[in-house]
DNA sequence: TATGAATGAGAGTTCATTCAT
DNA sequence: CATGAATGAACTCTCATTCAT
């Protein structure tokens, strides 16, 4: 029952907090939303702040497994970006509220700590697989980063714009088709990228 | 004298919409900030909503002038593409604010239909761009919607992911060098984008 | 088992109600002090209002014992005075929290009469020691007020304003060797007033 | 209109500071007692801290006003602290909440330091009065002390503890009546401790 | 235009107390 | 006896907004 209680006032919060922000997300509409009592949250969670810190861990550990599978996974690093590029859009799909905290709160405000600690490891993940694939063609830590951030970006900008590209494109861009077209499209930069990664590196090998 | 005060008012939100978000940015905090009397806001802009409004109204007025430049200039595509997103990238170093408070409004909340209404004449733009300059290589609007989407993300998340990348990087990557090192990063993804475009349109021309 | 939780409780609150306060001292902050559950306050006690009294309660019971030693001993009200007014001060020596507690609520507030109807007896035993030690310098019971009311001030302002007077007298005020130096001011004041007590008595008795 | 507020609340919040504690009296009676709303307190003193700070400093000004006026005057020192008793009575009677405040709060609590760090003033020229009166009898700052801790005891415990005097004697200990044969009781204690004073300072003076 | 004061609603939080196990 | 969970009321405080001057 307490279990039971916990879990309900969590996934309110994450409801509400993807939907209004931290902010507009007040206890009182958590509380309802879980069919709880406004005194269970502190109860449960002790602050607002603190219930918003475990949602957020929440979050970061799935996500933390679904990754981590693809960085540390083996085979060809094109295949691997791609299935893991993949596996970033499910992940978000299945949880819009995350996309939207995300967004919102690394755009700073009193979280964006959290956001960078937890942020960072699977970050540096992805630069060290990157670096072990094209050894010849990054020479620091900088290329890689612009890489992923680049491609954070496309990947992220598809749930927090879904909303702006709805009303030109005339149809619902989250649907399945449209994910699948999204993700197909997603999977050509990387194509488009990897090959010229591919030729740097060799161009630059047999230079040495 | 009053038209003073309208902009005193108009800086002081704009900077803490963009710090820290529409709710945590109080009325209060605003007048403070602004050195004005807190009725004064509703005297000048009857709500704090309708001042939310002013301060985004203002950033895409200024950024639809610094665009349509670009959109609706002249010369190869492959150029105005590259120096669109140049100028993109400067409107936002020179405009921090206005990337917090876009990527927070968007997001969701109170202020996305505002956010909506503002950004699709702009991305209409570039779609109709994309589609005048390769006619081959895309069918519909749903192929140039992507690229923009992409790039689009790419350029945001280079500001709002900044205090992220800074401790893997070492460097404040909104510095002068750091931000000419993404623009060469962009520049160059979009090379490569506008290479397989002009093969596929080529191709697919052929065809026909 | 259940002696010890209760006796824990007791000691807990005592300690609580006399550093804070009745009001400040939560039954959350008891029952962590206590190394118990909050609601086995209420199972030993009913509430936080009993749980006051009992607290109370068993201070004037030992009160009560070490103050009839006293006031029903035998020899010269002189000695038997000056070694009462010794055995108040080391009474509230050695229950501190106690001599906050009554300063506080018989300031007013809601346990306000539970001190009366504990003081009160006190008070007359007091009253008819004097009268019956000095029957003719005391018509009444209004003079032996008095001086009992003036000499439990003296006593208890030594506790209650001891931090008013550490930072002036650059020491601690109940160190052993202050409250000795106290003792010996009290017992002067006593001195002073017996003698003026038998003088007057004796005058007046003369008269008759 | 604002001064009136200012006042209102001010004096509201010291009764019931009085009557109930700092805790006891919350803002929003405050508020139902000052007849104004209950976010003005906050607009007037900033916080419910402050308000008590406010309401502590009036006193501590007044009283410093009336008791300065005895400690610097000239004339002999017995009539000077005869009056100044007299005077130090009067103003607790006129200032019933004063006293319960001070008893209640110097018993220990968050605002402690406030009533230590007014009343040193006060206590240390008390010292001072009475080492230059008594230049032979005193050695030190701990004689005087004593001496005043003993007479503020007095004094202040006929406002604490009137309402357990009132059921033994039976009438009001606060009435005209009462209180001049309580100011009676105290001149009568200092007569006799005066006395005792110039003894000694006559004979330690031969002394030397 | 500008100001200080005022308002009512609601914020997050803590409280003493109760309940089911 | 003891516990963790739950409750509803109350807490201090801040909010956007309005009003009188």
């Amino acid at each position: 029952m307490a279990q039971d209680t916990h879990q309900k006032i969590l996934e309110a919060a994450d409801q509400l907090f993807g939907e209004f922000g931290f902010d507009a997300a007040s206890t009182r509409l958590i509380a309802e939303r879980s069919g709880i009592n406004k005194a269970l949250i502190h109860y449960h969670f002790g602050s607002k702040d603190e219930l918003f810190r475990a949602v957020l861990d929440r979050y970061y550990e799935r996500l933390g497994e679904v990754l981590s599978a693809h960085l540390e996974g083996e085979g060809p690093v094109r295949d691997r970006f791609t299935t893991l590029i993949d596996a970033y859009v499910d992940f978000l799909r299945d949880n819009l509220a995350f996309s939207h905290i995300v967004q919102r709160e690394a755009a700073g405000g009193r979280h964006v700590e959290r956001i960078i600690s937890r942020m960072t490891p699977l970050l540096q993940g992805g630069v060290q697989l990157l670096r072990a694939a094209y050894p010849d063609a990054f020479e620091d830590d900088v290329g890689p980063a612009q890489v992923l951030l680049s491609y954070y970006g496309m990947i992220i900008s598809t749930f927090t714009y879904a909303p702006v590209l709805a009303p030109i494109l005339g149809f619902d861009p989250l649907g399945d088709e449209a994910l699948a077209a999204r993700k197909r499209h997603l999977q050509h930069m990387v194509d488009l990228l990897v090959s010229d990664l591919e030729a740097t590196s060799k161009e630059r090998g047999e230079e040495k």
